[in-house]
DNA sequence: GTGAAAGCGCTAACAG
DNA sequence: CTGTTAGCGCTTTCAC
């Protein structure tokens, strides 16, 4: 691999002069410029990229850090992400932390302010206090799915209104004339769906629908999950004639569910998710889902991440930015602990699983 | 964040016995070492890997080239590897090509020697003009998932033997007494899986049974792709009573179709597919597959680009290693060129996608 | 316009 | 045992 100095001897000038072509800097004297270039592609030179990074004082890449890679939500999310570093001019490390604390810190500790210039944080089970460590260390950390708009966190993030989303779900499904709904939530009671129950709740509740706490399960957020849980919905209430789930794996497994129990989707029982991954499109039926904005999110996240590694890179001492409503100006740091950009709202994507309740149900 | 001479600063030596202490190095006398370790943690010092990895010659990362992430194949793989990668003290950077041989270009010729110290690559459609030059350049490459371990290609591999897995599928199809099948090709006709249609034709002929051109279709390696194709064998050849698919996307739309077409699987019609990706168990039959070790794959495609790395550090002149049964030793180039790995065989997922057929059949 | 020089943070000889 | 000295390959003032 040619260096700079190879090819600065063979253009029979210095180094700085040709980083200074490469770089289109400053004033360059034709001649020398063509002799540069000409001996930069007889060489085949290409800039090292760890030594241009730790000259310039950045990291050349950013870390995504999810908990794996092999959940079905996360490689859309991370294929927009990549896209959207490599325009920011940084590859995308990826860290699976396998909902394991310690690996997370692992990684923080020896990539974030080293290797990475900034942290993109999926739901990875990562220690809040190891985030805020990272940021005071200058690696600048972005939460990329907040659930709760309402309730920015002390860390940047990228929100999506998934209150919103499940009310669009309970929406649909009262549309449709439903009124005896079950739900699974893919978390644990008060856990990461929260918000998507509530919305969901409160959705009913308004429209004057009852929904008790019996025709609720917390699933483990898989096909699977929401197979165990839809099967035993089903079985201690067989008068459900629609579900909801708070995430489109689950939605799956309720399907089979209902299949495995002679129901037929969406005549006998109709079956709604959020989010719309690639295979809810696939699904037979074709899953009815509400919409999260990923690419959006993942753009949002990689661009917002991005100004904060400017900002820390000029001192932090400068302007202000966009911030979270409500909040006085108390110092940079306050102002970077709210920082919140809000995707578009969730859609309703209504496909073949969700039907008018038949009347003849018993 | 705290460097090198800070800590050696604070602790009253110099740098170069920081390092001592950090790496485990050379003879530190106790007490400067309990000292130095003080520094450490009072700074917080954490080494700086982009530093490092400059100093040491080598590059922090390997480079895994893919298609896109989001293939249901690949996050099983990359995650593995990614495993595999933490082991050999890389971080792994994703690069989605997107089909796109300029994109894959474009990556090689920024990070593989720069910033990656070799380079994985997953089905993505390079030029392989631009897989040499990279490993001219002392980027080392292999090829994560060959189907053919009968022809080695010009460049290091983990192959996997898809014709077996063709041939065990056939077999599984015969064993059950299917005589007429038909089959769904998720490539190009000669493309990547011819591998997995010859085994897959000749197991019938060895059978003596019949496979006649008009039941075989090529189709797009994905759901929406075996779907078509079963839709149109179906419909042109209604007798049939088994499909195979080279993939589990494809034979996953094939039992779409055979849904919508008013068959049941297996009753009906009997589908078989080849990888076993994790939505194969989750699907309803549940797919009979042929499971191919990706895991190991990863794991093996790691590990040889590891020794590659580590040859190519030592100055290449040294010792043989693994290579292709029949080859003399010309060189190491021409040894390199020829290295390939073999995984275990694949093995048959007998699953509920599959059973007799019915005497009654058309 | 171009070169000389310092330095990014760390490692790796080689002296002492 | 520990310090000194050179870099790794590149960028970036600042003179000439």
């Amino acid at each position: 691999m040619a260096t700079l100095n190879e090819v600065a001897l063979r253009a029979g000038v210095t180094s700085a002069t040709v980083s200074n072509v490469l770089r289109q800097r400053g004033r360059v004297g034709e001649a020398t410029r063509q002799r540069v270039l000409a001996a930069v592609s007889a060489l085949g030179y290409r800039p090292h990229l760890t030594a241009r990074a730790l000259a310039e004082g950045r990291a050349p890449t950013l870390a995504l850090m999810v908990s794996s890679i092999a959940n079905p939500f996360y490689p859309e999310f991370a294929l927009a992400a990549e896209r959207a570093a490599r325009r920011s001019g940084h590859f995308m490390i990826v860290c699976n932390t396998n909902e394991d604390p310690e690996v997370g810190r692992a990684y923080l500790e020896q990539i974030a302010g080293t290797l990475s210039e900034g942290v993109l944080v999926m739901n990875a089970n990562l220690d809040f206090e190891d985030l805020y460590k990272t940021e005071r260390r200058g690696a600048p950390v972005v939460l990329c799915m907040w659930e709760r708009p309402d309730q920015p966190p002390d860390l940047p993030c990228v929100a999506v209104d998934f209150r919103a989303a499940g009310a669009i779900a309970a929406q649909h499904l009262l549309d449709l004339g439903h009124t005896r709904i079950g739900s699974i939530i893919g978390s644990k009671r008060g856990g990461i769906h929260a918000a998507r129950q509530d919305g969901f709740r409160e959705a009913l509740r308004a429209a004057g629908v009852r929904h008790p706490q019996s025709t609720v399960r917390f699933a483990h957020d898989s096909i699977r999950g929401g197979y165990q849980a839809a099967c035993s919905l089903l079985e201690t209430h067989p008068e459900l004639t629609a579900i909801f789930a708070s995430n489109d794996l689950p939605a799956l497994g309720a399907m089979h569910a209902a299949a495995d129990l002679g129901l037929r989707v969406p005549q006998d029982l109709s079956v709604v998710g959020i989010t719309d991954i690639e295979l809810a499109r696939e699904s037979r039926p074709a899953l009815s889902t509400v919409a999260v904005p990923t690419c959006q999110a993942a753009e949002m996240a990689v661009d917002l991440l991005r100004q904060l590694i400017e900002r820390a890179q000029r001192g932090a001492a400068t302007d202000v930015g966009v911030r979270a409503a409500g909040m006085e100006a108390t110092g940079a740091e306050a102002v970077l602990a709210t920082m919140m950009r809000v995707t578009s709202a969730p859609i309703l994507m209504a496909r073949a699983s969700t039907a008018e309740p038949r009347a003849s149900k018993p």
